[in-house]
DNA sequence: TATAAAGTTGAAAGCGGTTACATAATCGGA
DNA sequence: TCCGATTATGTAACCGCTTTCAACTTTATA
């Protein structure tokens, strides 16, 4: 493959100019710039990015932390970071976590090396001292999940506020026994959504019960199911499940079908992040719904403009309970 | 940052003597190596990925090309490729075509850029000529879908047997009016499923009813619903549907419960890949498995050996018929 | 002890671009 | 027509690393 020197000669000009060219600057004859553009053509030349990256100390990418591609609430939100940072001449790189500390250490790595010239992070949970050691030297955003007071900018929803108002639907349609299907309380969100919860029951002087509360480890079909079982084994048995994910509710709602309990009758049910599958159940899932794709968009940006060394805040995006079958009065 | 020429002064040594020592060569005297390895942690050196990868001229990083990241078919390939490549000492860099060509080409330029060492390319019904071109003087590999006779190795199924079983599943138990849920001519796997299609039936001498055969332009849970729905408007109903996604399926599993229509006793369902999701519906999705991740490890061991320079066969997995609920005699 | 062989280390040339600075070419006005 | 101002182009340093080759040390051998 041609380099700039062999254009350059074959231009007769010098590699000053062709990289001038190359780079769409103003102060190149017309001439000259033909002659130029001839020559690329002709190599079929295209400037290497390792050269001109090392040259400007940046990598034009942008290294994405994710706990688990197979999730479909990721899925979402990096699309919107891919688009956005195309858009912005970046591209993205990918890394599945899996949550875990060691696998989360190596990609931290591809900043250090300079392989990427910043990180969107949806899972600190996990490295919360090397994330921000990382972020004095490094620029970092978190997504979604954020570590808090660590200076680290973020943009998320109001978890606590969103649980609230679900809890307050099911005690509006007249609910009172309400069981939590949580994750792991290491997760911040989950733990500002059993906040949610225990206000809103709070408020309308009814006591947590303690036994309805669940904590999964994983955010799978398993896991909802398992609990679901686990809630269906009680003496005294809740009226109404709110799961803090799609995943989880998806799951649960699976075992009440499969043990032929009517839902919402028997038992209502509602999950978080509105994912595509919770309208493919049946029934449908009541759900509050993340701007996933935004929350992409907005932490790309937030990321881009914290790498251009503007100041970057916080930011707290809109939620909005969307109710359906699995809730209906 | 700290470059390798202040670690060098600091260490009293010369660069070439710090490059030996991080590249672990064993031509350094045990007394200068721990002299530089002090100079590395005092100034919390890490090398650059830039300097060292235009010198190498590699860039350590493959492109992973996909269709949709929402589909979960692809997110297992993603896992089985991420994991492999970093294994090796890779990242991978993951981009959405969405299947358009200009969005594709955008992405080809990483490889030409010398941004990446090699393309995992899972949708190249796309750009034929352009890849086929591009396969010339890069490495890349096929994985899923492919370019008959393009000369570039791929990974895949056998496609034809596997909706030849599927059926043939649907024959044995007793259907004969099989309905094909196809999603674009344009992609190999499509045309290869409703040649297995054709087949089975032709082999109990059924004769085909073209208006049976449904394509969709997207492989969304609409797109399965809306299908469903013309079938259901057919004057002569098909009593089996042989779906190529579980997406598909799943979306018109939706439609045929939400009309109240028994599934398999009206209606008997096959899907396709067997997402998690297909054991979540109810009644659970009967479906042809594919080894995803085995699938996603096997390209990326391809792409490596390529990379390196060796020769490349072709890989056909094994698949398998899951016979679940949706298909119960 | 002298000398060849083996083992360490350093100097410097790239890898492929960008850009500050110097120089050459062009232009406008007296 | 000539000269200074402006504009276009070239030269060369540099980004941070690897690696060849030469030089220098050490070790083994006679």
């Amino acid at each position: 493959m041609a380099n700039i020197h062999q254009v350059a000669k074959h231009a007769g000009v010098s590699v000053a100019t062709v990289s001038r060219v190359l780079n769409g600057q103003d102060t190149v004859t017309p001439k000259t710039r033909i002659k130029v553009e001839a020559a690329i053509k002709q190599f079929n030349y295209e400037p290497s990015m390792l050269g001109r990256n090392l040259r400007n100390s940046e990598s034009r990418l942008l290294l994405v932390l994710i706990p688990k591609i197979s999730n479909p609430f990721y899925s979402e939100i990096i699309n919107g970071i891919e688009t956005t940072a195309i858009k912005n001449g970046y591209n993205i790189i990918l890394c599945e976590t899996d949550s875990k500390p060691e696998r989360e250490n190596i990609y931290f790595d591809l900043v250090r090396n300079k392989m990427t010239d910043g990180i969107i992070s949806m899972d600190p949970a996990v490295n919360v001292e090397s994330l921000t050691k990382l972020a004095e030297s490094y620029s970092i955003i978190q997504c979604s999940e954020y570590v808090v007071d660590s200076g680290i900018p973020y943009v998320t929803i109001d978890n606590e506020e969103a649980a609230y108002k679900a809890v307050k639907h099911l005690l509006k349609i007249g609910h009172s026994k309400i069981a939590l299907m949580n994750s792991d309380e290491r997760y911040l969100y989950a733990r500002q959504r059993e906040l949610g919860y225990r206000k809103a029951l709070k408020e309308q002087n009814i006591v947590v019960n303690e036994d309805w509360i669940y904590y999964t480890q994983e955010l799978g079909f398993e896991n909802g199911q398992q609990a679901m079982r686990k809630i269906l084994m009680q003496d005294e048995k809740p009226t109404a499940v709110f799961a803090v994910s799609d995943l989880l509710a998806i799951g649960a709602l699976k075992e009440l079908n499969s043990r032929g309990l009517k839902v919402p009758e028997e038992m209502a049910l509602i999950g978080f992040d509105k994912i595509e599958f919770s309208n493919m159940t049946q029934p449908t899932l009541t759900t509050v719904a993340q701007p996933m794709y935004k929350m992409g968009t907005v932490a790309a940006n937030m990321l881009i403009n914290k790498i251009k060394g503007e100041y970057v805040d916080n930011v707290i995006l809109d939620h909005e309970l969307v109710i359906r079958e699995s809730t209906l009065g």
